[in-house]
DNA sequence: AAACACTCCAACCGCAGCGTT
DNA sequence: TAACGCTGCGGTTGGAGTGTT
């Protein structure tokens, strides 16, 4: 097989077994989670020091949320903080609890994927339009991403600056942007409402011209976040616009109108989706569950960073 | 049932920043 | 101060699982 020589340098890759996750456990119990690339000098792994410390951060790490599925609250997270950072996915991840900046990479570009099949969609000519399976909202939960900054930058504002939601007030209507009437022709009635949502928005998305959004100092400083101004978001004359996309409300947290923005992402375990054929509704996911819980529970957990701190 | 399409995710790679020598 | 090694980050890829035709 291997000679000595090649022996120490062979270096395994690929899938991780189950005996060298508990030698890199061992490893990080004994010696903290550093100097990986003694695991490969001491022999007891195989691996290069940036593969076991990638095992480590991305699997092995305690209170890592595993096998789930991002909750619709860590999506929008997600999605205003991308539009605030840019792909800093580990700064991003940061602030979600139990994710790493891959699964963060990860939903983002499985996101950037849908809607780029949207768009696709639209341009689409009718004759290929029926092979095209039509997303539901849920699918691609986009928001106009506020841009908030941080307190040393960007541009005063004299908007109300509590709300981490999407606001527009009554001059900065988001323009509806119909759907050519190809798509619509194609479609049952209530698909058609769907994709023209999100084509909306879509078009929101890409568009150069930026709406204007409050800055979210509490999002920047204690994560709090409310939901007081949801009566502002965008009128659009669709009555389930914003129960689709914003299917939550601080009642349903029972905690009032202001709660840190970091606890709807602690999802005890079993809440979380499992698998795609789970498929089960996020908007049908009652944060309600967490109402069963005592009231510290969370208490003992790390807070999110703070973008003040960064 | 098989083939194909699509999604998700684990893991690799290259690069940059930082500390140490 | 240059060289080196380590660590962390972001981009990318490939395989497994699932859905669709």
């Amino acid at each position: 097989m291997h000679g000595k020589k090649e022996q120490e340098e062979y270096i395994r890759k690929g899938p991780w077994k189950a005996e060298e996750d508990e030698m890199l456990l061992k490893h990080v119990k004994k010696y903290g989670p550093r100097d990986w690339s003694s695991i490969r000098s001491k022999g007891l792994l195989q691996r290069t020091g940036k593969s076991c410390r990638l095992r480590w951060v991305n699997k092995l790490r305690p209170n890592l949320k595993n096998g789930c599925k991002f909750s619709l609250e860590e999506e929008r997270v997600v999605i205003e903080l991308q539009a605030q950072f840019g792909n800093r996915w580990a700064k991003i991840a940061s602030y979600l609890p139990g994710r790493t900046d891959n699964d963060v990479k990860n939903f983002w570009s499985s996101r950037q994927k849908r809607l780029a099949r949207i768009l696709q969609t639209s341009a689409t000519p009718k004759s290929q339009k029926n092979k095209t399976r039509v997303p539901s909202l849920h699918d691609v939960p986009i928001l106009q991403p506020p841009k908030f900054s941080s307190p040393s930058e960007g541009e005063p504002s004299s908007k109300p600056q509590s709300c981490s939601l999407p606001y527009i007030d009554n001059s900065e209507v988001i323009k509806m942007v119909s759907l050519p009437d190809l798509i619509k022709s194609e479609l049952p009635s209530s698909d058609t409402i769907h994709v023209e949502q999100e084509f909306t928005l879509f078009e929101n998305y890409k568009s150069t011209e930026q709406i204007a959004f409050p800055q979210i100092p509490e999002l920047q400083n204690g994560l709090t976040f409310s939901m007081e101004n949801q009566d502002l978001l965008p009128t659009i004359d669709e009555p389930c616009f914003i129960e689709e996309l914003c299917p939550l409300d601080a009642s349903e947290f029972g905690i009032g109108p202001q709660h840190p923005i970091g606890f709807p992402f602690f999802q005890p375990p079993g809440s979380c989706r499992l698998g795609t054929g789970d498929a089960i509704d996020n908007s049908k996911i009652s944060d309600s569950f967490f109402d069963d819980f005592p009231v510290d529970m969370f208490d003992h957990m790390d807070p999110p960073a703070s973008p003040s701190n960064l």
